[in-house]
DNA sequence: CGTTTACTCAACCTCATGGTTGAGCAAGAC
DNA sequence: GTCTTGCTCAACCATGAGGTTGAGTAAACG
């Protein structure tokens, strides 16, 4: 993660840390302070406060003020962005798949196997 | 990232580097060797095949062999893991904001504003 | 056989990450 | 004003990630 200035970078290194993830699952639920929010991990406020910071640069919560509380909130507009980067690749991967299925079922109906070591090598490159 | 032996911590971590990203968009087109997928980058192929180990390890590739080559294919399955773990939470926040919204309008219909300093609050906790 | 190709493994370096503790700061409580 | 609450900032430390180079391996080529 040395070059993490692209926004999907921030997003996806946030969210790979199981505490992040959790905190996130709980911000769904609904807003909470930093203290509500650290009191189930067994790490110091400071960590959680850390942890909070990673997740607003990602852009996945916001962090406002009531009086000495920092109220979080989830954003969960940048879930579309992400939705979007892997449906782009899982449609296109599926795609290929079809295609490649159909290029064997058409090698199966004919009589010489003609020695193919790869079909996917084709779209390679 | 110092705990990650849960498996979406490995897919997110995996998908943190924009350049295991753009791998993975590439194998979307189709199968690539190592030298093919290291070709574009101005990095070493020892670096690529690390990339490639982490993506390995994170189960969204697969490497076999055809002679000295390994061919490196993706495993768009995993993408459903995301998919369903994102949309899990953006939907409960989404509902969230829709009840959040409807409460609203019922304040708006009454008489007494009862003096709310932030909406978000009740909802937290 | 030796050479070339296509990689992986091992050692190392540097910087980022996640944790710690201690200090500081803003706002309500007394 | 002083105390307490709820946090952030700063310094530090250990580990891990991403890069490098050099050596090693497996299979095709000569």
């Amino acid at each position: 993660m040395v070059e993490q200035d692209d926004r999907l970078s921030r997003i996806f290194g946030a969210l790979a840390d199981p505490t992040r993830r959790d905190m996130v699952a709980r911000l769904a639920a609904g807003d909470a302070t930093v203290g509500e929010l650290a009191a189930p991990y067994d790490v110091s406020l400071q960590a959680v406060s850390k942890h909070l910071k990673v997740l607003e640069e990602a852009g996945l919560v916001r962090r406002s003020r009531d009086a000495q509380r920092r109220p979080v909130h989830l954003e969960a507009e940048v879930f579309d962005l992400m939705t979007k980067w892997i449906e782009r690749y899982q449609q296109q991967a599926e795609e290929r798949y079809r295609r490649l299925d159909t290029v064997l079922a058409r090698m199966q109906g004919q009589d010489s196997p003609t020695e193919i070591s790869d079909p996917a090598e084709g779209a390679a490159g």
